[in-house]
DNA sequence: GCTTTTCTAATGTCAGACTTTTAATTGTCT
DNA sequence: AGACAATTAAAAGTCTGACATTAGAAAAGC
């Protein structure tokens, strides 16, 4: 670990960077002890609130852990799936919600992705994937459901049938991209027409994983893919036009 | 934004997390500045050192950036695909050297992901790309190439594959997945013969690219997983040999 | 009207102190 | 000797107050 000569940055930043890059470079392994921070403020050379707010960068990546007290300090973490994942999902969420991604390509993404497991999902699923997906189906069909639990139901569903493939990446990375999804999927509100249509299309899905069949398992999913795109069209459409109405009322005026 | 109570963890996370949720939340807007450091303080009821952690944690992921000077402060970031890109390289590189994730999934998992532009590159795919994937093939020809150069004009390869699909989303997603796969496949050290194949594989890949024909590319695409994975097997193979071979003789000495 | 200077509100950094936590050690009692 | 209690020390967490640096805005000068 070596030095920050006067870059135009933050000692802070730089010192992150470094202790990033040993844990990245290998130099530092997984439950490998920091020196203490006043070590650290000595060895770089700077006061230890510096210091800190470096912890602090690599903290917030999940990079590290502390802990107090007498042999405490700085540990490098073992990044699980679980935090992995819900980094991913943060930063997902907001990159859509930030950049106004529009409705079409996000759906286009997030059913490409996850068609892509429908290989392995045909050749692995367990009867236990298939039972949690019939239950989501069923749980769809209740005339009760709210919009919320309509949704949470989805999300089960799509996670279930890509848990199926047992590829713990694809599942990662999948989950991110469904997760990420929801806050524009929720933009919709289903009517109950819709409703009966999407679940006639999820037992498809479900059917044709139940038969091991790839293809149909695909066809299901674009199907699916495009009859969500179709819907939040129509979607975005009638809100424009409640705009525009509105736009030509106060123009009138 | 609210209080902290004395729940069991730092301030310093506590006032992250208060932040962070009101900008997911919709509370705060892209360039909306938050207040200054010391009014933060005040607020919250803790040191200005306190706050600027906090700080420090949100910044590390992106989500605000800081400027100095008169009228400076802390801005909401507007996340770029770029800046979500590399933190998704670094959270997946970490993920994957980890959790020593084998190689077959990953690879199958990385393959996978491919595989679902392939539909999108066939029918969007632009004569830049398909341009920068022959001068790829071309470079990866020339005898004196560097294991390095072979490794960087992969990633070049496959990530205009990718960009064909024209969707920023499955560009970000897909090329976090190939780099992030990248210090797994700087493993293998490839033979004469081996590039020779790859190259052969990439040219069909090319090929069904221009002539926008779908199931080739998907097909290809299969078969380089393959023999990836295989080419992976008899490494680790002969890796496991030398080292059992070590022990035998260390054992009978 | 344009340039230059000054002002000022911010962040960035520092030094040093105090508080709290926690594991190891030591001490004490049964 | 073994179990439990008190002590200790190292480390993170926090606070106070100060100074340095930066950069936009306003004022001054031309």
């Amino acid at each position: 670990m070596k030095i920050d000569p006067t870059k135009n940055a933050d000692y802070s930043a730089q010192i992150a960077k470094a202790i990033r890059d040993a844990i990245i470079g290998g130099q530092l392994n997984v439950n490998d002890r920091l020196p203490s921070e006043a070590e650290l403020a000595e060895q770089f050379e700077v006061s230890r609130p510096t210091v800190r707010e470096a912890l602090k960068r690599l903290a917030a990546q999940s990079l590290i852990r502390t802990q107090r007290g007498a042999f405490g300090g700085a540990f490098i973490n073992q990044i699980s799936y679980e935090e992995a994942h819900s980094q991913q999902i943060t930063t997902s969420t907001l990159l859509l919600s930030m950049n106004d991604v529009s409705f079409d390509v996000a759906c286009e993404a997030r059913f490409a992705l996850e068609r892509s497991c429908a290989p392995f999902a045909a050749q692995r699923r367990t009867a236990d994937q298939l039972a949690t997906m019939r239950a989501e189906i069923h749980r769809q069909t209740q005339p009760g459901l709210s919009d919320e639990g309509w949704c949470a139901s989805d999300v089960t569903f799509h996670r279930a049938l890509v848990e199926s493939a047992h590829n713990v990446i694809l599942s990662y990375q999948l989950a991110g991209a469904v997760e990420a999804m929801q806050p524009l999927m929720n933009m919709i509100t289903f009517t109950a027409r819709n409703r009966e249509k999407i679940i006639s299309l999820h037992t498809d899905i479900a059917d044709a994983l139940e038969q091991r069949n790839q293809q149909q398992i695909e066809h299901a999913l674009l199907a699916l893919s495009d009859y969500t795109k179709n819907l939040a069209d129509n979607v975005f459409a009638a809100k424009q036009k409640i705009k525009t109405d509105i736009d030509n009322q106060k123009a009138r005026s």
